[in-house]
DNA sequence: CGGGTGACTATAA
DNA sequence: TTTATAGCCACCC
């Protein structure tokens, strides 16, 4: 576990996301109690361990668009999980960004 | 303690 | 629409 109990809140916030969603860094921040987080959200997800079943995927930036290098593993990876979903990506960027939040 | 860094954002041009 | 700038904050030298 972490040893800063924000990364606790953002798990827990990333991982009430409905399948088909997305949310924002900054966002999840926000619902974490962190408003001004939206980079910690990016470090923490970073630090996830490998095989971690926190749907990370269904965070993007405010541009709507994906963060990571295009290049990487991960991009590809979140890009296939999200269309897999049901998600529309278009060259990194994300259609059909309805911010659903079933509320906790 | 100080400086650099980055899966961020808002704002301006 | 894109790029540039400036704030932001935990973490790592």
């Amino acid at each position: 576990m972490a040893d800063n109990p924000a990364y606790e809140m953002i798990w827990q916030v990333v991982g009430a996301i409905p399948p088909g969603s997305v949310a924002t860094y900054g966002q999840v921040a926000e619902l974490a109690g962190l408003p001004r987080g939206a980079r910690l959200v990016g470090r923490c997800l970073g630090n996830l361990p490998a095989g971690s079943r926190l749907p990370w995927h269904r965070v993007i930036n405010s541009a709507g668009r994906i963060s990571l290098p295009p290049e990487s593993e991960s991009y590809r990876e979140q890009v296939k999980r999200l269309q897999e979903e049901g998600v529309a990506v278009f060259n990194g960027r994300v259609k059909l960004r309805q911010f659903r939040w079933t509320g906790d």
